[in-house]
Parts: structure tokens; sequence; C-alpha cells
DNA sequence: GGGGTGACGCGTC
DNA sequence: CGACGCGCCACCC
């Protein structure tokens, strides 16, 4: 399994309403040093329906600028969609940030 | 095998 | 968390 499959298998359990930062990800993907990879797997993104890539954030909850395909709106209205207010594109991550260590 | 690229992270200013 | 710089690592020519 490449590194970028199991980015996508982490980004894939993100739960509803919550977000992950990219370190996050990378870190339970299995190595911490993976942010920009997570980034770059992400922007390769073969299948954005098992993929919930607008719940991906930066480490201070930014939403990603480059993945406005079509508006960068895009990923703000997706998140609110499922509960997660955001204050001027950024997730409040004390309470949004996903906690997947939990599981 | 070598070089360029990037949806990042962190320290620092 | 405003900006800048460096480090990081898989992926694609």
């Amino acid at each position: 399994m490449s590194v970028f499959e199991k980015i996508y298998e982490v980004v894939s359990q993100i739960p509803k309403g919550k977000v992950a930062t990219y370190g996050q990800v990378a870190l339970l993907a299995g190595n911490p040093r993976w942010s920009r990879v997570v980034g770059y797997a992400l922007h390769a993104n073969p299948d954005p329906e098992r993929i919930p890539c607008h719940r991906v954030v930066d480490r201070f909850g930014s939403v990603s600028k480059a993945f406005a395909f079509g508006g960068e709106n895009r990923q703000i209205y997706l998140l609110e969609r499922e509960g997660v207010k955001l204050n001027n594109g950024v997730v409040d991550l004390s309470r949004y940030q996903w906690d997947g260590f939990q599981i």
C-alpha cells in the first residue's frame, strides 16, 4: 500500500462535523513528517466521494486556498453544512478538531 | 537515478 | 496567527 493509499484511508475516516489537520492525518497515516505529502495526496484526490478532503485544514484551522477549484467558498460551504462553524475561513480547532486517537 | 514540485509544519520576527 | 525561511518526503517526469 502506497503512502497515498494510507492517507486516503485516514482522511476517509474523518467523521462528519469534524476536521483534521494535515499534520494529524500525516501522523495517523504513519509519519508526522508527511504533512506535505498529505497535501500532495489530497491534490491528486482520485475519489472525492470517498475522500472528504474539505475536512482537512492546516494547523491553524485555515481552509486550503488551493482547494478552491470552483471557489474557496466551496470548502467552507461543505463544512458549515456539516455543522462546522468557520470564522472568516478559519475553523475553531479546539472545538472541531477530530480526535482520531480516541478511536 | 536525479531533479523539480507541493492542499504543510515549525521556529522566528 | 500576519510574514519569511528552512526542513521534510512521496510522487511524477
